[in-house]
RNA sequence: GGGAGUUUAGCUCAGCUGGUUCAGAGCAUCUGCCUUACAAGCAGAGGGUCGGCGGUUCGAACCCGUCAACUCCCACCA
């Protein structure tokens, strides 16, 4: 079969995709093995795989595909997340486009083109995730908002709730303007924007509203909502404002009396030391007046315009308002100037949009509860973070400060919140209309709030009917369907005790972002915690043993990839460029653990140089398949298998270390090294036959054997092309695939072996480099003589080395040639002699260079053995080092100067 | 304002409990090679006061202190 000059990444990729999905290799089904269990982490529905999932995806597999091939039943279930916010910003947007306005529309309808939504750009992910080549069991695929998984979520807030873990009530929340929803904590991101701190004069009356003919000066970034302001607040240690005490200040434009008062929560180095307060619109402004007493005025829509209650500038947008309201004031002479200002925004992850701080009636759960065991998962080690020293601290911080969580979003994608209210405002939580009426019914139930319906028995003493009970408007976070993740996809919540859920959870490990740690991996930690019950053993309990953290994918200037900077590339068609095993190669292979990833395509051009190596290695190996001879007992080439046979044990062992310790990047330049260095430029270059000679069929065998070890310890990374050149290597019996493939166990590695290998490799660096230097032609050949230390040692190797360094002919030497060109290297001396007269000069410049390096060195192991402390406090095995170090030393000095004198 | 992390070659990073000739790897650079597996390659080479200063120690890239720069997280200063 003629192969191909270099290696062409999709005339493979899909055909064994292809296959491994026939062979149902993905998918799996409870059975004897131990299982290991990855739930990806959901992408957002209507996204495309960005950068950062693509390591995440990639690292996933390798971690699936390595257990796959080492006796685990492996599970990696796909799936997506319908992202409420995120998606019916979309959809709004798409229907906004076709000229069609979200609030005409019922909400039924509306769910209708989400869904339609969702069906069209849903799948965009999964085709990703196939070209990337991951593992991953397509009968599981989950969606948040399966029906069942729908179930699941409601029954967990039904449940929540009943254990007086959900609430409802009236907070400052964070409001998102442009979605018009509620947001939580964690969806507000905060960044420094330069804004404007107007100063604004209020009049100073005094008890009875008489002008005072004083006023005070505020200093504010939001002028736009002095018109619910409802006090004036100074520091009672102000010496400026003790004359106010008892006194008003008149809101300007609106001429409202609000209170002077006196409270030590401002600051009075700032602005001018008075403080404006708007209880409505401000989170302190909120608590200074839930602390005096303050009334509230709104005077904001939902939509951010001003309300009515602003009196002026209604129905403006607020920022219009902003500008708009300083004018009015600067026209009535009240603005005394106006400075920069450097301010941190809250701006609403999911829209971008300033979030207001907003006084609203939401649906909450208490943390603290929840926090509690979650925090001890951690630290008591049920779960390991990787790497752990990083991420412990900020984990610990926030489960012990956490805050209730704002549950309840004011949108229609995504689970609707079952609380059911009667015509009086009073309401039950209960999964069905019809269950909620019984509860009210039956009078007491799941526990109501304000005026709550007492009657017992029939419809008729209610006076209401189940068809009048109307459902919460509202929908769920998406991290409150999310945070059951690893339960739910094994119907964990909505089956109870099936199979699945006792045979895959807890998960094996979780592969994420650390952004979404607070967001999710903390919350899905208390789920498990809080659904599965404490009689159970913590390990049983917990969602994951492991976590391991990517880190962030920035681009080679170290920018975040962002649309707007156009700086994220596209996937399909890296992969279409490089290939898909390029791709996780170059993504791997500079990625340590929690670091961020400056992403280059440079090292996806080094992937699919690999893959180039790894297809001409294999050319060569297929070009000695037709000229075998019978295995003849060649010293030379068994040197070299036994020697690749024990790098390869030794290898392993690195590779399985650093496997458990997550450290995958590193294990990834092992097997570069391994495979490029070890197997291609040494390896094959040893057991290569001369020029027109056969190929001795015992060595062909162990090298094809090599060959499909390397493949199997690299599939997990690029699982295309070491499928394929495990099939090409040689005729493969059905269901012979490197995808299932086990891992046989490995061999104690011999170091004899492994050390002669070492110095045959430094002996044909030091002569090639020696022949390079003299300007000996490649294919002259030269008279090699060696003065070594061990002859043993050499033995095995020397047939190697003299063709490896093109020599004629080799003999030991005790003392130095005359005429030749001397290379000292380690203990050893070698003396090269070649038809032409050589130029010694260089040489005998770097033996003089070298000579200087030694003698300096010398005396400083000199000088530490003469120091009696060290002597006397160091451990005894690195004294015994040091002398060998001196011994070593002097042999070697001894060497370049009798070579120097030759 | 609080906390965490980082700083080693031009770039990206290893360097585990202080001690092998310990200052490393890959990429990039330079030199020589189209040697019938591979120029997407082969054979070599150069390159670093381990952020600064001080300390502990017989001995420090590694431990301690301090300063500096960068990054991230958290926090209600208008």
């Amino acid at each position: 079969m003629e192969l191909s000059k270099n290696y062409i990444p999709a005339a493979t990729e899909d055909k064994w995709y292809e296959h491994w999905l026939k062979k149902r290799y993905f998918n799996s089904k409870p059975d004897g093995r131990p299982a290991f269990t990855v739930v990806i982490p959901p992408p957002n529905v209507t996204g495309v795989l960005h950068m950062g999932h693509t390591l995440n995806e990639t690292v996933q597999d390798i971690l699936v595909r390595k257990a796959r091939m080492s006796g685990y039943n492996a599970c990696w279930v796909p799936g997506s997340d319908h992202a409420s916010i995120a998606t019916e910003a979309k959809v709004v947007g798409m229907l906004r486009e076709k000229g069609i306005d979200k609030n005409q529309l019922t909400r039924a309808k509306f769910m209708e083109y989400a869904y339609e939504w969702k069906e069209k750009y849903g799948n965009i992910i999964y085709d990703q995730i196939r070209k990337l080549g991951c593992s991953v069991d397509w009968d599981r695929v989950s969606f948040t908002m399966d029906p069942d998984y729908y179930a699941s979520v409601i029954s967990i807030f039904i449940d929540l709730y009943g254990k007086g873990l959900i609430y409802r009530g009236a907070r400052m929340i964070n409001w998102d303007p442009q979605a018009k929803t509620a947001l939580s904590d964690e969806e507000v991101e905060y960044r420094d924007e330069q804004g404007k701190l107007t100063y604004v004069n209020y009049a100073v009356v005094d008890a009875s509203g008489k002008p005072t003919g004083k006023h005070i000066t505020i200093a504010t970034q939001r002028p736009e909502t002095i018109m619910g302001d409802t006090a004036i607040c100074v520091n009672p240690n102000d010496p400026r404002y003790q004359d106010l005490r008892g006194a008003y200040a008149i809101v300007p434009l609106v001429n409202r009396h609000v209170p002077i008062i006196f409270d030590e929560y401002v600051d009075p180095a700032f602005g001018t030391g008075a403080l404006k307060v708007t209880p409505a619109h401000d989170i302190n402004d909120y608590n200074l007046g839930l602390k005096h007493g303050l009334p509230i005025i709104d005077t904001l829509n939902p939509d951010g315009t001003l309300s009515a209650a602003a009196e002026v500038c209604v129905g403006m947008e607020r920022f219009a308002a902003r500008a708009a309201v300083v004018k009015a004031l600067k026209a009535e002479g009240l603005v005394v100037k106006e400075e920069d200002h450097l301010t941190r925004l809250g701006f609403s992850q999911r829209t971008n949009a300033v979030v207001e701080p907003r006084i609203s009636t939401q649906w909450f759960v208490k943390m603290k509860a929840l926090a509690e065991p979650a925090l001890k998962a951690v630290t008591e080690g049920y779960i390991d973070i990787h790497p752990g020293d990083k991420f412990m601290a900020t984990y610990k911080y926030w489960l012990e400060n956490v805050e209730d969580w704002c549950i309840s979003r004011q949108l229609w994608w995504g689970q609707q919140i079952p609380a059911w209210y009667a015509p009086d405002g009073s309401f039950r939580v209960a999964a069905t209309r019809e269950e909620a009426f019984e509860l009210f019914t039956a009078g007491g139930g799941s526990g109501a709030t304000a005026g709550g319906a007492s009657g017992s028995g029939t419809a008729g003493v209610l006076g209401f009917t189940a068809a009048d009970l109307r459902q919460d408007e509202d929908v769920l976070d998406t991290w409150f369907s999310s945070w059951l993740w690893p339960i739910e996809v094994f119907k964990g919540i909505t089956q109870p005790g099936n199979a699945d859920i006792r045979y895959y959870y807890p998960t094996s490990v979780l592969v994420t972002g650390q952004d979404i740690i607070f967001f999710w991996v903390a919350r899905m930690i208390m789920a498990g915690l809080y659904y599965f019950p404490e009689s159970l053993p913590m390990e049983k309990r917990i969602p994951f043993r492991d976590v391991y953290f990517t880190g962030m994918v920035r681009d080679k200037q170290g920018r975040k990839m962002s649309k707007s900077l156009g700086n994220s590339p596209d996937l399909l068609g890296l992969i279409e460029k490089y290939g898909a095993d390029a791709v996780r190669f170059g993504i791997m292979i500079a990625s340590p653990a929690g670091n961020d990833l400056l992403f280059d395509e440079a090292a996806l051009e080094q992937g699919r140089n690999f893959n180039n190596k790894l297809w001409n290695a294999l050319k060569l190996v297929k070009g000695w398949e037709g000229r075998l001879a019978a295995p003849t007992a060649s010293t030379e080439a068994h040197f070299a298998v036994n020697w690749l046979d024990n790098r390869l044990s030794e290898a392993r062992e690195t590779i399985d270390q650093l496997f458990r310790e997550f450290r995958l990047s590193e294990a990834l330049k092992t097997l570069y090294s391994l495979i490029w260095d070890d197997f291609c430029s040494w390896y094959l270059e040893w057991v290569k036959p001369a020029f027109g000679q056969p190929m001795d069929a015992a060595i062909y065998e162990r090298t094809v054997g090599f060959f499909e070890q390397l493949m199997q310890l690299l599939h997990a990374y690029m699982p295309f092309i070491t499928e394929e050149i495990y099939h090409l290597l040689a005729e493969r019996a059905e269901g012979d695939d490197l995808c299932v493939r086990q891992f046989s166990s490995t061999a104690q590695p011999e170091v004899r072996l492994l050390s002669q290998g070492a110095l045959l490799k430094t002996a044909i660096t030091a002569l090639r480099d020696a022949r390079n230097k003299a300007q000996i032609k490649p294919k002259e050949l030269v008279k090699l003589y060696i003065q070594p230390e061990s002859e043993a040692d050499y033995r095995p190797i020397l047939a190697i080395l003299g063709r490896q360094v093109n020599a004629e002919s080799i003999e030991f030497t005790a003392q130095a040639v005359p005429g030749s060109l001397t290379v000292v290297s380690g203990k050893d001396k070698y003396y090269l002699v070649t038809e032409q007269a050589l130029d010694n000069g260089n040489q005998k410049e770097e033996l003089l260079r070298e000579l200087g390096y030694l003698k300096g060195f010398l005396e400083s192991v000199n000088k530490k053995l003469s120091n009696e402390r060290f002597v006397q406090n160091a451990r005894p095995e690195v004294v015994d080092l040091e002398r060998k170090k001196k011994e070593d030393a002097e042999i070697k000095i001894r060497a370049i100067e009798e070579s120097l004198n030759a």
